[in-house]
DNA sequence: TCTATATAGATGCATATGCATTGATCGTCA
DNA sequence: TGACGATCAATGCATATGCATCTATATAGA
């Protein structure tokens, strides 16, 4: 799942056919980058998460959509969209989640087949606490290693790498 | 493991006492996007290979680096230390990738414990059926969304993230 | 040489994930 | 209204992963 890619392949790169599409070396390198950092960044935010005697970093991701929709609440397909986990994983998670009290079940009047999961204090008391660990990864990994003008850079172009692309 | 972090807890940031090291909200951005990103991306290509019938992206990530040793070989733990997989991972995806024929095991002259790692004839054709899909995806979820200097500029920010931190 | 410690790699067990399917309800359309 | 396809959420089963430990060999030190 990791890196260091095919440069080879790449010779012939700007010369005529290149019917099998092969990337430029400038892309395989990107995203040879993208992918080892992306790896080492989640792996050291979690490590740093279990350090603490906290929850994966998923749980964190369902907590703050939950705490940001507040008393409404969200339905469990709604956090599927909004977290890229699939329908079964956010299905097992909530149930952890709700076995450790964070979260709670409610039926929802106007459909019989869905729930509302809502954040209990508890649950954000957990947010909380996980977002002091995460945050201070967050700094310490990213924060201080760039500067906020090339963090802006970051931002906007892996913007463009995003379905749908976003530029902000 | 994802995106929406925790923008609001960022008001007070330039201020003064940052105590518990509150992440700028740029810095928050950064991850956020690096996070959901990559993270797209790699469902993207492992999504192709699935639907090509080919293995996951490890095992590409592994015949890659066996390809470059060559007649040689490497160690496995020379395959942690390459890949970030843990060493557990690579036991048992080397056990997988041998029983498929893929890689040989050759034991090695002056270490009793170790064993080398070879791949075969079949590995590397199995290599390069997934690179024409693998690449493909790198060409057109990356090659085809930025420019050669702006991947250049991705690389070498994201170089910055690594450990250790890459310049070039 | 004998013992202790470190390293290479494999594995048992618990947990997590992917995939396919199910049960239940909803919405639509005849 | 009744039937049918779509959607929401859960789950059985197979596979993968994390953690701790194990075996075997190597290395260092008394």
């Amino acid at each position: 799942m990791i890196v260091k890619l095919d440069a080879s392949a790449s010779i012939f790169y700007g010369a005529a056919v290149t019917e099998k599409a092969t990337p430029s070396p400038q892309a395989i390198k990107a995203w040879a980058r993208l992918m080892r950092v992306s790896r080492q960044l989640v792996e050291s935010a979690e490590d740093a998460l279990k350090a603490g005697g906290l929850p994966p970093l998923a749980w964190y991701d369902v907590l703050h959509e939950l705490a940001e929709a507040g008393e409404a609440g969200l339905r469990p397909f709604q956090l599927t969209e909004r977290t890229l986990f699939a329908q079964y994983n956010i299905s097992r998670l909530l149930a952890r989640l709700e076995a450790d009290g964070l979260v709670e079940k409610l039926p929802v009047a106007d459909d019989g087949r869905g729930q509302t999961i809502r954040i209990t204090a508890k649950g954000l008391e957990m947010r909380r606490r996980m977002w002091d660990v995460y945050g201070r990864s967050i700094a310490e990994l990213v924060g201080v290693r760039l500067s906020p003008d090339e963090l802006n850079t970051v931002s906007a172009l892996l913007g463009r790498l995003r379905h749908p692309p976003a530029s902000d």
